[in-house]
DNA sequence: GAAAATTATTTTAAGCTTAAAATAATATGA
DNA sequence: TCATATTATTTTAAGCTTAAAATAATTTTC
């Protein structure tokens, strides 16, 4: 059950068995690092537009675009998960923005726990006015792929994605017992 | 020439023309934030474990990576370049590694200005016990895609990589007029 | 062989980020 | 109802990260 045991004996010639480490996922490894550097690439360049031309910083402008998606408002802790940063980061932030008068941040009505944080009509106006600039960056980052490889890229990122959720929810219970052994 | 005009018309039926921004690059985005999630995805679980496993974080594994693959060590400036950080950050960073005995840090015989690291023999060991399992948990995580998806996305990823490349080179000189046109 | 320009790094100030512990409000169950 | 558990957030301590300014060494240019 261990992750470090290779359990999936993949048929590998002599060469590549031995020079690896005990099941040579060499081309994951490398695929992931390609990953990781399309990925710096493109968020760095987007940082430093957004700073250059917005003076603002890309958390901030992460934030205020997952806000401009629910005109009602958010939890921290929805926030959080789509966000994908801790929460603790989160209560930072909104201070910020909410100083900056971007955000706008209140104890919910029902639920005394749950702080609730919107977009102001001033940060509407001020993402609107970004989002812009930002999607023809990204597109022009982009541009040297053609529709159908770009596609080809959405699906199969969506396969990774599910496939690393799988592997997620596999450790994150190592011990289950209670309920069935089903699902 | 400017990034945010929409200069490659593609067609688009009506429908998709007036819900979306004056291009309408919104494939590209969607692509952007997927690539970022599963980046995140895979990022988050690699920090989690190497944490539980070997109290390390991230940033000092990837630097002691970068190490391992130069026996005779590396300049700062060349650590920065390949890891994609900036140059203060790893000033701190290579400090508190070497703090721990896991690199050694001393100025170049040659230029008095240039800092050299090495991976210490404390720190290749650590680190070689550490690659083990982390190569096993990405090729978990990737373990839903064929060896031929995985080909597919290192092809593709290198093509993004150098598009990405491409726009960045275009605004970082906006005027050029020295040595010609040329190129 | 100096002045000027470049290169490599460090410092600084501010902000971001996490994990873990603490606080506070709500829900659950005898 | 009251104790217990759960949920939502904040606080804390440490470390990461950046951009910009400062420092220091080397190279270039006249």
């Amino acid at each position: 059950m261990a992750a470090s045991a290779p359990e999936t004996l993949t048929i590998v010639d002599a060469e590549t068995v031995h020079v690896d480490a005990p099941a040579g996922h060499k081309a994951e490894i490398r695929l992931w690092l390609r990953l990781l550097t399309c990925t710096m690439t493109i968020e760095t360049s987007i940082r430093r537009k957004l700073r250059e031309r917005f003076d603002v910083t890309l958390p901030r402008f992460d934030l205020m675009a997952q806000l401009e998606k629910a005109p009602d408002g958010m939890t921290l802790g929805e926030l959080s998960k789509r966000m994908m940063v801790s929460n603790g980061n989160l209560t930072g932030l909104v201070e910020r923005l909410a100083a900056a008068k971007l955000v706008d941040s209140r104890a919910s009505e029902t639920d005394r726990r749950a702080q609730i944080v919107r977009l102001t009509a001033e940060g509407r106006a001020e993402f609107a006015a970004m989002a812009v600039e930002h999607e023809s960056w990204v597109a022009e980052m982009m541009r040297g792929l053609s529709p159908g490889e770009v596609e080809t890229l959405m699906r199969l990122l969506a396969k990774l994605k599910r496939s690393a959720h799988i592997a997620l929810s596999a450790d994150e219970k190592p011990a289950e017992g209670k309920n069935g052994a089903a699902s």
